[in-house]
DNA sequence: GTGCTCGTACTCACCGGAAAGCATTTGATC
DNA sequence: GATCAAATGCTTTCCGGTGAGTACGAGCAC
């Protein structure tokens, strides 16, 4: 379970280090893609497979919000695979895609990392305080 | 079965001591997340798999509320193992978030424990004793 | 009331990771 | 082949996290 926040800066050459928990996770290579809310998420490969590739697959590219679906997340997707001091390179498009500058946040978010611009963050961290309780009681209303 | 109140203060680290009565059952490791009403909440990990985990894998994170959960509790959550003196680092996003100074109540609430900040939690009881009959004629006018 | 014990809170010292700067290598262009 | 740019790797410094040891206080027994 991939979990917290970490705060991190990326250096000049756009490299992003990982923070040193999530390293042996990433060893192996990870998938870098565009996310939603002007994020950037990263996932093993096998995650990617399972949480993107698979949920993508049940929409029909014949469809054109299909079709921007898979725009979206094939576009911008680069699988890395992380230095010896844990770093990877962040594309220049993704940072302009999430409008990230040089200081973001890196939060664990159950099966995939995300990294946010740290203020960013800050200001949607805001809202989803205001709303949870609200979005916790319609959970509790469901009870399935 | 979590019970009770104790007072307890943070170090300058921000190390939080379980009381004494409940490093047993945390020896082998706990999560550390956001709670509701500005409190924290520990759980073992097996506690949290079945409250949060099992509840937020029904929420498809393609959708806005999805996500804002995820997000949610995931940022928040942190697996720690509490040190030989039975202490926790909380990081200082939690801390803000529950809005929680030095001083701080821990509170045993049936399958998990809350940390809150020790006037914030004064001025709640207050409340919950002055509302607990009323909610108390609600829920059983419900009998479901 | 006195002394002992357990538990909490504080202090200090050490270790490891992050970040920045610099060095080296690789690749592209002329 | 030479020059430049970009990517990659190494090293140092600094800060935060971690651990251990100690002092203080409350509770209990004698």
């Amino acid at each position: 379970m991939l979990s917290g926040e970490y705060e991190h800066t990326l250096d000049e050459k756009n490299r992003l280090t990982l923070p040193a928990r999530f390293r042996p996770r990433f060893a192996e290579g990870l998938v870098l893609t565009r996310g939603m809310d002007n994020s950037l998420s990263i996932f093993s490969k096998e995650e990617f497979s399972r949480a993107i590739e698979a949920r993508l697959a049940k929409l029909d590219q014949l469809s054109r919000e299909g079709r921007l679906m898979h725009r979206f997340y094939f576009s911008g997707a680069v699988e890395a695979v992380p230095d010896k001091q844990g770093r990877v390179m962040v594309p220049q498009a993704l940072l302009q895609s999430a409008e990230i500058e040089r200081e973001v946040i890196v939060v664990g978010v159950f099966d995939h990392l995300e990294v946010w611009d740290r203020t960013a963050w800050r200001g949607y961290m805001k809202q989803v305080e205001e709303n949870v309780e609200d979005a916790a009681e319609r959970l509790a209303a469901q009870h399935d």
